[in-house]
DNA sequence: ATAAAGCCTCCAGTAACAGGAGGGTCAACC
DNA sequence: GGTTGACCCTCCTGTTACTGGAGGCTTTAT
């Protein structure tokens, strides 16, 4: 049995992260010492390193929790593990355009400015204009 | 002289998020009517814009005090202000590439996954195993 | 006169922790 | 046996940028 801290070196997550990943329930410590202190086997760092790499996906801890349940879960079918997923990669998939464009645009708006002494900027001047047109 | 709500209408923000810039100091209401309702004029209403813009840019509500008063002096040299936007360009262009990476990754993923009635999961297993390799 | 719409302030909640206060516990060393 | 230092605990606060709601004025329209 590890302690906290043992189990933090194991699986490279802060203290306090597992410490909070016991405390909503997402992760429990396997149990407790008389004096209090929490008590982690290897499947609980399993489970640990699991919700690490999901969370590195982008997983929130409510989508972590249901992914887990589905792991502990031996006889689910995968369709419900790549339903999630699928979901989560369309969520991703927006994002990365959205934030694509928006780095496009604000680059544009950087090559236009000299960035020199004088005051005339066309970053100021399109953010209080209206909305940018890129040039490609 | 416009009503919040009015002001509302003019920028697209809702009236919450406007009355938040007013409490926090970032555009503050230009007066207000002897009842106490906030009030807002053309300059005020384009500041409002200016921050909307601004975020939709990803600049933080500390960045969007800075930029808006660059933007109010109108001395400044633009290369304060190309300083600011380079710097967020560059953690963009980070955000970017972890976002890309992490959507190549997941998608391999879900290519793996059969997504039927068999428990078979390559997603699980390879969050319960480790970091994962993208076959291209 | 009254009802609806709009305004106000203040409070709570969101996600996922991080930092710190105040205090108990454990192992080693002298 | 005492004492340091490293750990551990709980509880509270703060973070970001709002959103939602309660309770209560004010304004406008009918």
């Amino acid at each position: 049995m590890l302690t906290i801290n043992d189990a933090s070196k194991r699986t490279n997550l802060p203290v306090k992260t597992i410490r909070y990943y016991d405390e909503v329930g997402l992760v429990l410590a396997t149990g407790r010492t008389p004096a209090g202190y929490r008590l982690y086997d290897d499947r609980s760092c399993q489970k640990l390193g699991f919700v690490q790499r999901a969370r590195q996906f982008n997983f929130s801890i409510e989508e972590c929790r249901e992914l887990l349940s589905l792991y502990e879960d031996h006889g689910r079918p995968s369709r419900d593990v790549k339903k999630i997923t699928l979901s989560k990669l369309a969520l991703l998939q927006k994002q990365l355009d959205d934030l694509t464009t928006l780095t496009l645009e604000l680059q544009t708006l950087a090559n236009q400015c000299t960035g020199d002494d004088r005051p005339d900027c066309p970053i100021l001047n399109a953010f209080s204009a209206g909305p940018i047109e890129a040039k490609p």
